[in-house]
DNA sequence: GTGAAAAAGTGCAACCAGTCAACTAATTGA
DNA sequence: TCAATTAGTTGACTGGTTGCACTTTTTCAC
């Protein structure tokens, strides 16, 4: 009689039991510090059963990222439907700054990232989240470039790309930190070369 | 009566157990593939309790790689000690090759290389092996330009000269695709760039 | 030499992340 | 109202990894 095809109650109950995992958890490894934390703690604190919150969650780590569920498909848009005129490199820039404003803006954004500075297995994970689309950027930039998908010069910028989130989460002023990375991308490292191009 | 003080019998047996517990890791790696054998299996075909072998070995990754114990100093030296009028990126893009050519040169390279295609694990072992170091590395080049060991240049330069072995594994000619990053990493890419400089 | 201490090795039992199979119960839709 | 779907449960299990208590070997000060 609410809002009866909007959502179903089972939906929301669904998320609501997320929602239930994901505070406990947030709120546990606060406390404790995130390896002194078990699965099954987390479990029992939102009332559910180990294999119920493997079912809302890939693994430990994703407890702590609310997974952006289309990263991949933003980053090979962000490369194949930019401006006219606008070089692939620009459009990355922009796209790797809105998403840093974006995390930067986040409510819990301090407790976060000293509980991340705090445990390297959450390091290597959020940088994995970046990572691992390196393929699909990569067969965008070679079929924006008009080159074969295994082009290494597309496969490395895809990738030194995704690095640079991680790159710069520590930076003390980030967003400086990523517009003077791509600018080294684009122009080259030119310190103490010996002019000879090999 | 033999070799007194060279090498102590101890030495000597630790040693040959360690090589025993590689021996038939690799064997049975190759036999039944990475995620079908048990760290279990392993100790037991090399007649030791597991304890033992994660006495030698800190994971079950690191039984496939046979450990070289001090890249992170040879990364630094190769920066801190190259000759005078090379540049840092010359001497690293020298170093990261002459690492290929050794690993090419392994008698096994075929089986091993297939065996860490087929294995996720394994290859974000291997890429970690080298990225582990960014900070050693950045530090070194830092104080090479006279900068601060958070300057941010350092820290990409550093990250991805190390990203460059795992993204080339893959390619067709491993030597050739080094070069080209190596030479991308010096003058940038300018491809579809539109000239404005921001 | 001798007799501790230190180091290395061992076995066993546990812990923890993650999975599987079989089941219950609520929701939904025809 | 009945059948399909699906969230959730239970409990056992696998596999990597660690802690503990114990034995052996080596080292070194006396």
């Amino acid at each position: 009689m609410d809002t009866p095809p909007v959502v179903g109650r089972r939906e929301r109950k669904k998320a609501a039991t997320r929602q239930a995992i994901a505070d406990a958890a947030l709120r546990l490894f606060l406390e404790r510090g995130y390896d002194r934390v078990s699965i099954r703690d987390i479990a029992e604190a939102a009332d559910v059963s180990t294999t119920t919150l493997f079912k809302h969650f890939s693994g430990k780590e994703a407890l702590v990222f609310d997974e952006e569920e289309d990263r991949e498909a933003e980053l090979t848009a962000v490369v194949r439907q930019r401006p006219a005129g606008q070089g692939v490199i620009e459009a990355l820039r922009e796209h790797v700054l809105a998403s840093w404003l974006r995390v930067a803006a986040h409510p819990l954004r301090a407790e976060f990232t000293d509980l991340v500075d705090a445990t390297p297995a959450l390091q290597d994970y959020a940088e994995r989240m970046w990572t691992r689309h390196t393929a699909a950027l990569s067969a965008a930039i070679a079929d924006d470039a008009g080159v074969g998908h295994d082009d290494i010069a597309c496969r490395a910028l895809a990738r030194f790309v995704l690095d640079i989130p991680a790159l710069t989460r520590a930076a003390p002023d980030p967003r400086a930190a990523i517009e003077e990375v791509f600018d080294l991308l684009a122009h080259g490292w030119r310190l103490s070369d010996s002019q000879d191009g090999r």
